[in-house]
DNA sequence: AGGAGACATAGATGATGTCTATGATTAAAA
DNA sequence: TTTTAATCATAGACATCATCTATGTCTCCT
């Protein structure tokens, strides 16, 4: 359906005209003139075919019709200009939320402080942390659940736009029990010998350490499997075999004693984290401001 | 404050962008070309400076910030719409309220065939009757609280209009218990010596023979005085006394014979009723359809 | 009376909204 | 793969129409 009005600015000046009553003073507050007011009301009143205001000399005072009308575009105007405040808020990141996908174990062992600093910085904005394995992640990006997922690369997907974003070493630690290891340098054979406790999903860390060990000719089958970072660290404290974890993850408890490294005579890859984000999708201002602190 | 948006038609394209999800498919709905579309929704994203949709080859998705802007402007172009609707519906009197002022009497035995004529017509506009006294009408009309006025001429005021509508006479009327004057003919004098029942409040009508008798040397002094037409016709059917009352108030009665008009050898003035609107003030549509009605 | 304020009207002007034409990209069809 | 047909973006020309200046009319107040 057509509507009488074409042009909603009209509705603007209306709104002005009835707030302060008197179309002089609608045009100080729109920046117009007195006469661009006036024919703006004449063009609402010729489209409905209704007087609006009854002209007073004092001013402008609306009809019955008039007050029928701005019942309405009062409420309209209102939204409107809670809109833009509401933009402005998203804007300033006074506002919004981020959501952002990734692992237990990063979430809780690394991306914290973040998100502390982040939350302190800007405390309007809401934060939603979904937690699932990478191709989770991947999934509730897509889905557009979340803003950006953070993740171990590399990831292949044309879809989407990963961005390194820091570093973590992966490594071979033990508790107590296996006090005799602490100043050897073990080789990957030798490592074999004892009991090693692995991440039991399916995680890119499990891949590359298992891909190092075929590199060179060598299986290796974990003793024990566990479902959480927290197990792999508790397992290993209590001697119960050498468990593989980042060595970030366990830097409280590798300063306290209760675990140490082994010492290798390769070196383990590195494993690189990243932001991802889909592809051809802009950023929520939130999710920008994310992305840059974390840099 | 000023707003970031200058432009309220922008909005309409919002929204339309929105419900259709392409910028195409706006277009068409608004009659305009794609790259209007385009370049209008452009600026709204350099004006809060957020992107409100992301563009895909099937058309465009709503943002983050763009479905919170949504949120807000929905609600404001639906209002707009409504407002556009009830102001059509107002124009084709489907819909609106019409408030009249008048004496009791006048609604009750003239208006009422006009009132029911005019309701069954536009049966969507509601009607407020306020009854009072001239003057209270004419305050009603003053303080915006009714459309018209029906009251007894001559009204002198300039702030208000009067147009004729129609005539009324005025005599005096007996029932039985006098119909020994059935066939006579008065003098103002000899009516002084039955009892005369007048109304009490300050009607014009009551002015005007008051005065006429002044004109003759006399004095009308009613022996009752009744608040209501209903109680001046009741009072002289039971033979009370002679009612001066309108004669097309009492035209039921004159004809069932319950009632007979007092000849007298002077003539009663006519007296007239007319519309009083606000000078300078439109009329609301109902109001001037019922002036156009009553003729 | 005169002045100051209100809104209305008329005509000129220019900002800007809209158009046509074209390009870039993607997805589906051949 | 190549083609075709969608999508939205961009650039530049054009013309609409919103706005301005100038003036008129009316009312109220001094």
């Amino acid at each position: 359906m057509m509507s009488m009005i074409k042009n909603y600015e009209l509705y603007k000046v209306f709104y002005w005209a009835v707030k302060t009553g008197s179309l002089t003073q609608a045009a100080k507050a729109l920046y117009l003139t007195q006469p661009s007011v006036s024919h703006a009301i004449k063009q609402l009143e010729d489209g409905f075919g209704v007087p609006l205001f009854f002209r007073t000399p004092k001013g402008v005072e609306l009809t019955q019709e008039g007050n029928v009308l701005y019942s309405y575009i009062e409420q309209s105007m209102i939204l409107i200009a809670l809109a833009e405040e509401k933009m402005a808020a998203l804007k300033n990141l006074d506002s919004g939320e981020l959501r952002i996908g990734g692992s237990d174990s990063l979430f809780k062992h690394y991306l914290l402080p973040i998100l502390e600093s982040y939350h302190s910085r800007h405390p309007g904005i809401k934060l939603h942390l979904h937690h699932g394995t990478t191709p989770e992640v991947i999934t509730f990006l897509k889905e557009g659940r979340i803003d950006l997922g953070v993740v171990r690369m590399p990831i292949v997907d044309p879809q989407l736009k990963v961005r390194e974003s820091f570093q973590l070493q992966d490594c071979f630690v033990a508790g107590a029990r296996y006090a005799e290891l602490k100043d050897k340098t073990l080789s990957l054979e030798q490592l074999l010998q004892y009991p090693v406790i692995l991440f039991s999903r399916n995680s890119r860390a499990r891949m590359t350490i298992t891909e190092l060990f075929q590199s060179y000719g060598l299986t290796l089958k974990p003793d024990i499997e566990v479902g959480s970072v927290d197990l792999l660290i508790e397992f290993a404290r209590r001697g119960l075999g050498i468990s593989y974890v980042t060595r970030e993850f366990v830097s409280n408890e590798l300063e306290a004693g209760s675990l140490f490294e082994i010492r290798l005579d390769v070196s383990l890859p590195p494993s690189h984290v990243g932001i991802m984000t889909m592809r051809n999708m802009p950023l929520s201002i939130a999710a920008s401001r994310f992305i840059e602190l974390v840099g």
